[in-house]
DNA sequence: TTATATTTTTAGATTTGTCTAAATTATATT
DNA sequence: AATATAATTTAGACAAATCTAAAAATATAA
């Protein structure tokens, strides 16, 4: 089954609403994707008659399983084309939103496949957000900053907050990046601050400021 | 001034098609577009309405200089992409035209721009067709394949055809891909195999077969 | 050069996704 | 429970991109 731009635009945002809200109201989507709520009404006749949703008139809606699949395939994509974007291509993780609400819309499952192994298969996207395996399975693994996470234990970089270009610059130089495996070998109380063993690199020691915007999930739970 | 998808359709085939005949007709451009020629006469009206295209109706047509930098917009676009889907995602050469025709339509002029410094800004798509850059100037250099080619000049690899899974993977195993730096530095007059220089790499011996079968240019012409 | 064939365009319909305005149903309030 | 308010849907219209069928312009050929 294969959906229009619109369509999978419209799946998207009932699924990240029923996240929050269970039940969906099409004065909530229609604000939501910047449009009338006639033309929410419109749309949702169409996904039902595709059989992705379950909705009677009047009453509310929500995804059903295969409402639920066509989402989290989408969101998959988006968050690849945001990580590719982010690591490959240099991009700040605040500017890649929109070029990614494109790239999302690619239709070749191979495509989709072959740049999943490309970027290492992530479990996050730059956001920190998680990345739905090709069977819309989300892997839930705990995210913490340097800060948080005990000393001597195997990470791996999912997300980075706060990125300008002197941090980028210094994270670069350190050869930490998305999906960098590392270890906190130590915290010095006197600043904060702490030595990092990056895998396969050279030591480290990163200030306070910095740690606290890194954050690791502990890959023995992947 | 940007276009719909459609529209950079139409603007991309009448360019391929004015390379090779000069003006352009009705019923060969609806032939190319998979298309009926009264579809063709409408969008020649809105190309025209935007200024795109020197037109007279029953006369025949052909872009204009804003018209041909509008194609090689998205020539320039649709022919990274193919680089990037062979280079880095490992597609065959053979397997990437209709994935490119889609990503191609992505808007962004910055997303473009990185994505070809991140290729490291190649002449040549892996069909060996030369890649515009921003300003739609296309360098034109002389490709010729490994048999042709004169003895210790530095030259770089612009496309491989007959891309078997064997050949490629002989080829990644000499390290050699899109971009590569090389030197050929003797061939054999017992079986026509080549003694080859891998710049960064060590020596190794490639066959006839495989030689004919790989395609470089002058890095000096560049 | 007149008739015939070919090419191109027009006229009007269709589909998708949107809109406004009006009607309908549900919810909240007294 | 009746009424006011809010949410939702219907009815009908529109723009983009396509189509078919017919008309108009051009090209070709006897």
């Amino acid at each position: 089954m294969s959906f229009t731009k619109s369509e999978e635009n419209y799946i998207k945002r009932i699924y990240h609403l029923q996240q929050d809200t269970g039940l969906v109201n099409t004065n909530s989507l229609a604000a939501e994707m910047q449009t009338r709520p006639a033309s929410v009404t419109d749309m949702l006749k169409k996904l039902k008659g595709k059989k992705l949703l379950q909705y009677e008139k009047y009453k509310g809606f929500k995804l059903n399983e295969a409402g639920k699949k066509a989402a989290l395939d989408v969101v998959r994509k988006h968050r690849l084309w945001e990580y590719f974007l982010v690591e490959h291509l240099k991009f700040n993780w605040d500017k890649v939103h929109p070029i990614a609400e494109e790239l999302e819309h690619i239709s070749s499952e191979e495509l989709v496949q072959r740049l999943d192994n490309f970027l290492g298969n992530p479990l996050f996207d730059p956001h920190g957000d998680p990345i739905p395996d090709k069977n819309g399975k989300i892997t839930v693994v705990k995210q913490q900053n340097l800060l948080q996470v005990p000393l001597k234990k195997n990470l791996s970089v999912s997300s980075v907050t706060n990125q300008t270009a002197q941090m980028l610059d210094m994270l670069r130089h350190y050869h930490i990046s998305l999906g960098t495996q590392l270890m906190v070998l130590k915290r010095f109380e006197f600043d904060g601050s702490l030595e990092i063993k990056v895998i396969k690199q050279n030591t480290c020691i990163i200030s306070e400021q910095v740690a606290k915007n890194v954050f690791v999930y502990d890959v023995q739970e992947k």
